[in-house]
DNA sequence: AGTTAGTTATGAATCGTTTCAAGCTTAAGT
DNA sequence: ACTTAAGCTTGAAACGATTCATAACTAACT
């Protein structure tokens, strides 16, 4: 069906080895040549066939990069900034998503590998590092994406989310608040764990403060809705006086939730902050406070660091990046 | 480097057809062969080599996608809705972002054609056709998504902007508003124009009303706050009433640049309609009236649709399909 | 014993690109 | 005229999975 080398070879009465040579070393081919090679080549419509290229070099020009929601726009930006960086090595993204479940997760790893990529950036779906082993044992490169695991040998790129959780409950503290909750996701979920840890460690700061935890099963705009629908059907004496949410899209749902049907005013009643800072976060019905990340900053930097580990797996440098949180307060949490 | 199917019969003490056979047709194979191999195969870690496979098959098991923003949560969805029915026949989904613009477009479409992929499904960032015609002569299968071109060879599923527009100009007009404007994007964007003329036939339609435009270089937050700036510098008597975004990103910045500084109310002092009707749009300041388009439900069909193209280019189906548009009226837009 | 049908296994050929040692041609130098 | 070098081009080999015609073997018949 299409033209291949050879076709192109014939039409333009050389041999295939100068037609790869003028595809890939122009300058090792004589002028004239190069154009009636080219030549050819627009006439017969020739496009690489990119399966052979790679099934010759044994490798492609892939990295692999597995988020827990690509509909989140954190992991959207942590994937363009990979994108834009992977992009100055010619390289392109395999974005998946595994939605927080282990086994779609290892489902892309194992699509990455039949694809021979040449790194994976994952955030792993759980705290079970499995599947982070068998990329190990294939000798397949990997940066972890803001999660960081006790294993140094590991590379990763993280915000400390310890400090994140910490800095928004402190600041709930501080404008007053005892009766803190916090709604986060599974706690198969590092960044979750790691949040709530922040936080009742701040929370045992202060004398009188309390803390209770409430556990949704994604981290998604709908959960959160139902987490502050959930919080309005409470006695008003059973209700937090301020809410701590895992991130920006449970966030964004509590805000509708506790709303409905006229119920709780954010953030008269209830103080709220998310985590992350999204785009959205400022333009909320009430403008939310948050704990910022350097999303693309993070997929740039991934990227960097798969690259260097990819050159040279022992060398001299830092194998964890990590970034520092900011705290960002808007109207949700300040009266 | 990773084993081969080669080394996995030389394990396994068979021929490398029947390891093929083991990996396509088990059923062929004598059960204790069978059992042999996979043992093999597990003891070696072999995992396929898909270059070598597309290779040989002369085709992938992917399908090539461009979308305008996949940051916008409207093309993320559609994305999605792809994604999943693309799932059941066990394609894969390249999802590659013009950001409007025609060079990035035509940059993904040769990589698309270097992998060898089954069909496009495409938003065009420009009424230009050179990129399609390029893809049919090609004779790769093309289907439009949120796009519909005269040349009815062409497969397209989309929503009728024209009436889309339509809809939200006369909504703001019933409203008793009379000076709108329309905040829009590139003209090159056929959802933009055509969403606009919707809008100029529903002011044509009322006596006294009037429509200016204002065009913006992208369809962004950012964009939208710096369109609502210069709306609220502006001197009172020249300010619209109303206005229409040519989508829900715009919408939400427009919220954020009236306010800024205590400037204008939405909706007592300007009335505000966006479009799309993403997630974030009930969540904003001001919950935010929109358009709404069955987003995932798009995606679903475009690839249900490219599927029957591919299957039967010929066959008697419909290639056209076109879903219609939904008001969605919340506070941004009523008194 | 001989034929047939059925089941299972084989291995060479193939896909399209890249690589690289070897060959050819021309120009320059002695 | 002869050598050397430099510049271009050649074509066979290789990458790894799949296919398919063919072979080998069994079992079940006459």
């Amino acid at each position: 069906m299409a033209a291949s080398v050879r076709d192109v070879a014939v039409a333009a009465a050389v041999s295939v080895g100068t037609v790869s040579n003028v595809l890939n070393r122009p300058e090792k081919v004589a002028p004239a040549t190069v154009e009636r090679v080219m030549a050819a080549i627009n006439e017969l419509g020739f496009v690489r066939n990119d399966a052979a290229r790679q099934l010759r070099a044994g490798r492609s020009r892939s990295i692999g990069m597995i988020v827990l929601d690509a509909g989140n726009p954190f992991f959207a930006a942590v994937a363009r900034g990979a994108e834009e960086r992977a992009d100055e090595d010619h390289l392109s993204v395999l974005l998946g998503n595994s939605d927080e479940d282990v086994d779609r997760e290892s489902a892309y790893l194992d699509l990455f590998r039949e694809q021979r990529v040449n790194g994976v950036l994952i955030t792993p779906a759980s705290s079970a590092t499995a599947n982070l082993e068998r990329l190990r044992t294939a000798g397949i490169p990997v940066v972890l994406v803001d999660h960081e695991i006790a294993d140094t040998s590991f590379c990763s790129v993280s915000v400390d989310d310890v400090e994140g959780g910490h800095l928004a409950a402190a600041h709930l503290l501080q404008q007053g608040r005892r009766r803190l909750m916090f709604v986060g996701g599974p706690s198969s979920i590092a960044q979750v764990t790691n949040r709530l840890e922040g936080a009742r460690r701040a929370v045992s700061e202060v004398s009188g403060a309390t803390l209770e935890v409430i556990e949704m099963p994604a981290l998604t705009v709908l959960n959160g809705r139902a987490a502050g629908e959930a919080i309005v059907a409470r006695e008003a004496s059973l209700r937090p006086d301020a809410v701590f949410a895992a991130n920006d899209l449970l966030a964004v749902g509590l805000v509708q939730g506790l709303r409905i049907f006229g119920g709780l005013r954010v953030p008269e009643d209830i103080a709220l902050i998310g985590y992350d800072d999204i785009d959205f976060a400022s333009a909320a019905v009430v403008p939310l406070s948050s704990v910022r990340q350097p999303a693309e900053e993070i997929g740039h930097t991934a990227v960097e660091l798969l690259l260097k580990t990819i050159a040279d797996p022992e060398g001299d440098y830092e194998r964890r990046v990590r970034f520092r949180p900011e705290l960002v307060v808007r109207e949700s949490s300040s009266v």
